[in-house]
DNA sequence: TCTCGATTGAACCCGTGGGTTCAACATACT
DNA sequence: AGTATGTTGAACCCACGGGTTCAATCGAGA
C-alpha cells in the first residue's frame, strides 16, 4: 500500500469527519448559534485544523449541506426507482413507495437538512435553491417519469405526469409537516403508514384508471 | 378628551410602532442578524425607548411574531368563512376559497411569518408550536367544519372532514411552497390560479359526491 | 535517527451587538 | 412656574465568537 495514499486517506477522513460534525452541530444549533469550536470538538480535531481544511464558517456550512443534500437525494431516488416494476397491484406498490418516502422524510438527516436550509434563507438564498433543486425538483421529475409509465400501462388515467407527481408529493409532505411539527419531532410509525395510505387513496381516487 | 388617554395612547402607538418595526426587520434579516438599533431606527425611536417598552430582544421577537400570527389567522379564517354559503356550484365556491387562500399564503406577511418562525426552531421551539397551532391547526379545524357541512349537504361524499381538510390544504400549500421557493419570492397570479384550480380539481375527484 | 509536514492547544485580536447608564430635554398635568 | 414621566442620543460595558498566530508535538517516511 503506497504511503502517499494512507496520508491522503487520513486527510480525507479528517475532512469527512469535520463535515459530518459540522452538519451535526449546524443541525442542532442553527447557523448563527453553531460555533466552530464546538464543531472541532465534535469532529475530534483542533480548531486550526478545521480552518486548515475549510476556509471559513460559510464554506463549512455549504459543503456540509451539499453533502447531506446529495445523500438525501440518493435515498429518495432509490425509493422512487421501486416504481419501475409496479407488479400487478399498483395500489400496493404506490403505498409501499409512499411509505418509504415519508419514512425518508422523517429520518434525522432529512428533517435537519430541511429546516436548516429553510432557516438560512435570509443569509444564503442560493443554498436553498440548490438544495430544493436536488431534493424537491429532482424527486418530482423522477416520480413524474414513473407515473408516466403507469399511465401508459393503464394503471392511471391519462394526465399530466408532472402535476400528478406534484400532487402525490404534496399529499405526502403536507400532512408530514403538520405531524412532525415542521420537522422538529419524529412521527410514530403508525402515523407514517396512515399518511402514506391516505395519500395514496386520495391520489388513486383522483388519478386512478 | 381626557389627558391620560392621550398619554397612554401615545405609549400604545409607540409600542405598536416598535413591534411593527421589529417584525419588519426580523423578517428581512432573520433573528440573529437583526440588531435592536435598526429596529429602533425603523420605528423612529431611540434604542433605550425600545428597552423601555419591551424587556429584551427575545420578548421583542415573541410579541412581534404573536401579533403577526394573529393577523394571518384572522385573514385565513375570514376566507374559509366564505364556504358557509356554498351557493349552487360547490366547485366554483371551492375554487374561489382556494384561490384566496393561496393568495393569503403568498402575501408578504404570511411568507415572512412562516420562514421566520421556521428559521428559529432551534432557538424558540415553542414559538413554532404556537404559530403552527394558530395558523395551521386552527385553519384546518375551521376548514374541516365547513367541509363537514358540505358533506351533509350532499356536495361531497361521506368522509372524515379532518382528513379532507388536511388533504385540500396539502394540495394548496405543497405546490405553493415549491413555486415560491420556500416562501422567498412572490408567485405570479396566473400560477396562483392554476394551483388553486388544480388542487380543487384533484380534491373533488377524490372527495366529490 | 533525522526530517518534514500536519496537528495541537492556548493565547490572542477584533468586530459585532445586546443591554445599561446618564445627563439633557420635551411634554403634559397641577 | 413647578413637577413628574417619558424620550433622546451618545457613550459605555461586556460577552461571544470568527479567524489567526505560534511554539510545541506527533507521525510517517528516508
Amino acid at each position: 500500500m503506497p504511503v502517499v495514499e494512507t496520508a491522503s486517506r487520513a486527510r480525507v477522513d479528517k475532512r469527512q469527519a469535520i463535515l459530518a460534525a459540522a452538519f451535526d452541530v449546524f443541525a442542532r444549533r442553527g447557523y448563527a448559534q453553531a460555533c466552530v469550536k464546538e464543531i472541532a470538538e465534535v469532529a475530534g480535531v483542533a480548531k486550526p485544523t478545521v480552518y486548515n481544511h475549510l476556509n471559513d464558517k460559510e464554506t463549512l456550512f455549504r459543503q456540509a449541506v451539499d453533502a447531506a443534500a446529495d445523500a438525501v437525494l440518493a435515498q429518495n431516488l432509490a425509493v422512487v426507482e421501486r416504481l419501475r416494476e409496479p407488479g400487478d397491484d399498483p395500489r400496493a406498490t404506490l403505498e409501499d413507495v409512499a411509505y418509504r418516502l415519508v419514512r425518508t422524510c422523517d429520518d434525522e438527516r432529512s428533517r435537519s437538512l430541511k429546516w436548516l436550509t429553510y432557516a438560512q434563507v435570509a443569509r444564503f438564498p442560493d443554498v436553498v435553491d440548490a438544495v430544493h433543486a436536488r431534493t424537491g425538483l429532482r424527486l418530482a421529475e423522477a416520480l413524474a417519469d414513473r407515473l408516466a409509465r403507469l399511465v401508459l400501462a393503464g394503471h392511471l388515467r391519462p394526465c399530466e405526469p408532472a402535476d400528478a407527481a406534484e400532487h402525490l408529493l404534496a399529499l405526502l409532505t403536507g400532512p408530514m409537516e403538520a405531524r412532525s411539527g415542521f420537522g422538529m419531532r419524529k412521527v410514530p410509525t403508525a402515523q407514517l403508514r396512515a399518511v402514506a395510505v391516505n395519500a395514496v387513496d386520495v391520489f388513486l381516487r383522483a388519478y386512478g384508471a
